[in-house]
DNA sequence: CACCCCCGCGCG
DNA sequence: AAAGCGCGCGGGGGTG
């Protein structure tokens, strides 16, 4: 059972239920926004799967009215999907998201079809429409499904990018636990007091003078590149760049203050007095995630850097008292996947156990683990120089299936043919930057065409790996959420309305055990210190099941590091 | 003034 | 110059 939910210009929506095929059974309905919660959670009790255009329409304001929902199909996560995959072969859904995506005055223009309803049924024609309309695409979304040269694989990945939608809102929703006042002792042990407006912290301006005096540079001003560089040059200090790893390699008293310099100043810049006052609110760090923001179908987020949380901050990400932090990290993914989708029988039993980089080492790197992970690294990177480059023979030969999978995912890519993850999702045409290459007259413009297409190469290279794991972390994480979703129900009601034992009364308590975090091949747990057990089963589970969803039976493992902790910075 | 690009660095 | 993949963000500096 499908239903279908659209918005109302009033705050309302538009309801209907739909079959297997999107095709609607009676007539829609109109609730007002005062009455769409109750509404909501009498509906759950189907176990319908929700369709929505998108998640943000609806969900934020009903897990304020605290209402969770088990599933749904988000109709604009699966058109980013859908629109390019190599899966789907009837060009016609493509057509239709073409249109959505590309005219901003859909839906009104092509309404087609639906014209015959505008005198009746609804008070309000043009959201009928539009409810209508969206009705069209996620049956249209069904049917290129259906059609594909993989349903089943098309599906899982419908239904782990929809739960991905849910998972990213109720973590924005409910953010991650930050003790402000540990991170203002943190910035004042590493910079001094928070400094008045338009001042650098003491300890910057500390080394500010240092470096002055060392490089003879009265106004030296550290933050302008340009400038440091000329100052640096005048020294005799012969850097291209003012990047930290090439300062490094420089002999000269002013190396390490200005390092120093450049590490206070990114604590300050990033994480410091304003970020705080501008990201945490009542003890949470809120960002926005955005599902599907990567080409190759990571995440991205919008607002506070939320995926590049640096580890010098961590430790004022904290658990609340009575409560610890799950975090878990799935080890060495991309290798994994890319021995199980390869099915390399070798590389698979290196997959098999707690370290692959060191069963690699054994293999074939006389027991260099170093040089197994550099090796295999730049091969799905795309390494044309160095150490990584010159180790990838004996590594094709250890694993031509593995290997065979990811050059020739560079060659389609250097042609501008496109490559597809595992369940289907596919690069974007290569668009303008292709077409004009076809078109080189001057040696330059040749030069200029090959290096784009290797750079596409390294691209479509490392597209298969990162975007299966990205889909395997999807299922990971919508096994946890369900998982914990089931131990919530079962959890007695007493926290219900209980905001003692999270010390911040204004904090809604929407479930005992939150998925709070997710990093690519890692998510954070908050959780009440007794459910813990059962939070790391759920965990651990759901690995099992993500590894057997995707690949079947393939003998690869996913194994996690697992920490239970009360600080960020204690795990791993 | 807004806008855009580059630089550098944080994360996986 | 470019340089092994994918991101977001803040600051500098130039442009209109």
């Amino acid at each position: 059972m499908h239903i279908l939910i659209t918005p109302d210009d009033d705050g309302g929506a538009h309801l209907s239920r739909l079959d297997d095929s999107g095709v609607a059974i009676g007539s829609p309905w109109k609730v007002s926004a005062e009455d769409l919660p109750q509404e909501v959670v009498s509906l759950e009790e189907e176990q319908p799967r929700w369709v929505w255009d998108t998640v943000h329409d609806f969900y934020p304001r009903l897990l304020a009215a605290g209402v969770r929902l088990a599933r749904c199909h988000d109709i604009s996560l699966i058109r980013t999907i859908l629109r390019f995959s190599s899966l789907v072969q009837d060009p016609r859904y493509a057509d239709m998201a073409a249109r959505i995506t590309g005219s901003a005055d859909y839906p009104s223009a092509d309404a087609g079809p639906v014209e015959q309803l505008q005198d009746s049924l609804f008070d309000a024609p043009r959201q009928a429409r539009d409810h209508e309309l969206t009705r069209q695409e996620f049956a249209a979304q069904l049917a290129a499904i259906a059609g594909s040269s993989s349903p089943v694989r098309l599906r899982l990945l419908v239904a782990a990018e929809s739960a991905a939608g849910l998972v990213a809102t109720e973590m924005q929703f409910l953010g991650v636990p930050w003790d402000q006042a540990a991170h203002r002792g943190l910035l004042e042990e590493v910079l001094g007091p928070e400094p008045p407006l338009g001042q650098r912290p003491r300890k910057m301006e500390a080394l500010v003078a240092e470096m002055r005096e060392l490089l003879r540079s009265p106004s030296l001003s550290p933050d302008s590149p340009q400038d440091l560089l000329r100052a640096l040059h005048r020294n005799g200090i012969e850097v291209r760049t003012t990047r930290q790893w090439e300062l490094q390699e420089f002999h000269h008293p002013v190396i390490a203050p200005l390092l120093e310099y450049k590490k206070l100043s990114r604590l300050y810049t990033a994480n410091g007095w304003s970020w705080l006052d501008s990201w945490v609110r009542r003890g949470r760090f809120r960002s926005d995630y955005v599902v599907g923001g990567v080409v190759t179908g990571r995440w991205s987020s919008r607002g506070g850097g939320a995926l590049q949380i640096p580890k010098s901050v961590r430790n004022a990400v904290r658990a609340l008292p009575g409560y610890k932090l799950l975090v878990a990290d799935a080890s060495q993914v991309e290798p994994r996947i890319l021995a199980a989708m390869s099915a390399d029988q070798g590389m698979a039993a290196a997959a098999r156990g707690q370290d692959l980089y060191a069963e690699i080492a054994d293999a074939g790197f006389g027991g260099s683990r170093s040089s197994a992970k550099v090796a295999l690294l730049g091969a799905m990177y795309g390494a044309t120089t160095g150490e990584s480059a010159r180790l990838m023979p004996q590594l094709k030969k250890l694993y031509p299936a593995a290997i065979g999978l990811v050059e020739d995912a560079a060659r389609r890519g250097e042609r501008g043919e496109s490559v597809s993850t595992w369940l289907g999702r596919t690069t974007p045409p290569p668009g303008a930057a292709w077409e004009a290459a076809q078109r080189t007259q001057t040696q330059e413009e040749q030069r200029r065409a090959d290096s784009w297409a290797r750079s596409r190469g390294r691209f479509t290279r490392n597209f298969i790996v990162q975007g299966t794991a990205a889909e395997w972390a999807e299922c990971w994480l919508a096994g946890i959420r369900s998982r914990l979703h089931a131990l919530g129900a079962a959890w007695p009601k007493a926290l219900e309305g209980d905001t003692g034992a999270a010390g911040s009364s204004s904090w809604p308590v929407t479930g005992p055990a939150e998925l709070v975090f997710f990093l690519h091949d890692e998510i954070m747990v908050h959780a009440p210190e007794g459910l813990i057990p059962d939070c790391v089963e759920a965990v651990e589970s759901a690995a099992r099941d993500a590894g057997r969803l995707l690949f079947g039976t393939a003998p690869v493992d996913f194994p996690l590091t697992v920490a239970v902790v009360d600080s960020y910075d204690q795990a791993k």
